[in-house]
DNA sequence: CCAAAAGTGTTATCGCTACACCCATGA
DNA sequence: TCATGGGTGTAGCGATAACACTTTTGG
């Protein structure tokens, strides 16, 4: 069968993961220092190579976890690159994929051993190839997204407060919010569900709990309003 | 040098475009009668294989080129494809773009001898591999977008009434729009140019022709403000 | 003069912005 | 009791939707 295709070129290709994640009110990547040539020692994103059993997307899961420990995170490919020189050690295709995680559940123990670190996103090291590039789009990408989509819950805990929320947001679009309005229209959208408890760590009153209501969104949803920023 | 990635395994890639234009008020897109097996006879999207000394990019641009005689038309990556079976006939990954083109720009010949047609965006044939799937998330896509940016200059000629603009989204949105509104909204953008010639095509009275005035466009958006319908 | 499409005007309503203000509490 | 962050109320403005209306012109 494979024959009608004989003679055309082959090529490598990689995945790469851009991994975000959001603590006290840094938005933060994930980070590895390369522990093989080339550029070893140079920071870089999470990769690895497209393996014969797999599609993109697995080996974009594969990895993930492998540098976290995390499964079923919000994690989607974004674009491809492809030039000529990306990769000076050969031509490698990237597919790059970015993933908004909870950094308090991830296995600290795997991150450390493969010398992963949480990285503030303004103050980025030097990257490797086009990694910068990929970053940069992807911030790009999310910070249009998290405008129509609720991506801001994938990146705290399963229990936030509205002001840790709104300090997200700002992170993610680089501007203050008013914190009325923020609430009212984020309440507004009825797809938190408010707690008993508390948060005392940023101030002496507290702050109420919340949850996202996936099943409220869902409904939302799928009857045409839309969740909006 | 690459040694380092000896022992990888290599893929054939392809890209495939998803070839929008618009007549009338029909949303259409460019499809083709496969030539060569497997599946020939079938109709499938324009495609071909990466080549070595191309990116993605160029690939789409010269498969685009070599069906409608096109340059420098509006051309994006949207998704790259690897399903382990999506090809019967080989492990092939392939990186899809759609394009936004000017039917009436085209190169007839080219489209005629490479068997291609314009076929109603809802009167689609079966289409061969995942095909079907690709044209649904580039539709998907252009909806979401054509709201924020101004995509649908790049499918009606250099000079458009402003009924058929509204035809148009309408095609995209696949919902009607309230003409005294849809007019309203355009107009206060101030990104059309009045010509004062008319349109009596599709009626007595005829319409005036509009020009995309991008000079306009790329100070509104630099300057903070959006595109939006 | 009528039908039909192009184009204008008017109004009520909604959502957003800005900002003033009140609340709870630990130090 | 006061500073601090959490949380509420409200007036004004601008954009939007709905729809009634006028204009133009070929048949």
């Amino acid at each position: 069968m494979s024959s009608f295709y004989s003679g055309e070129p082959k090529y490598l290709i990689s995945v790469d993961c851009v991994i975000f994640g959001f603590d006290k009110d840094k938005l933060k990547l994930l980070l590895v220092k390369r522990m093989r040539p080339p550029q070893e020692g140079d920071w870089s994103l999470m990769g690895g190579f497209l393996q014969k059993d797999e599609q993109l997307e697995q080996a974009a899961q594969r990895i993930l976890t492998k540098w976290t420990g995390l499964e079923q995170v919000f994690l989607e490919q974004f674009y491809t690159f492809s030039e000529l020189d990306r990769d000076p050690g050969a031509r490698v295709i990237s597919s790059a994929f970015y993933a908004l995680i909870k950094i308090e559940e991830t296995d600290k123990e795997l991150t450390k051993k493969h010398n992963a670190e949480w990285i503030d996103i303004d103050k980025l090291p030097e990257l490797i190839f086009d990694h910068l590039r990929m970053v940069q789009m992807a911030l790009e990408i999310i910070r249009h997204k998290c405008r129509f989509e609720p991506l801001g819950f994938e990146l705290l805990p399963e229990k936030f407060t509205i002001p840790q929320l709104q300090k997200l947001y700002e992170a993610i679009l680089q501007r203050k919010l008013d914190n009325a309005n923020f609430r009212k229209k984020i309440l507004s959208m009825k797809i938190l569900k408010k707690l008993d408890e508390k948060d005392k760590e940023f101030s002496k009153r507290g702050a109420f709990y919340y949850q996202f209501d996936q099943v409220k969104y869902n409904k939302l949803n799928t009857s045409g309003s839309l969740f909006e920023i």
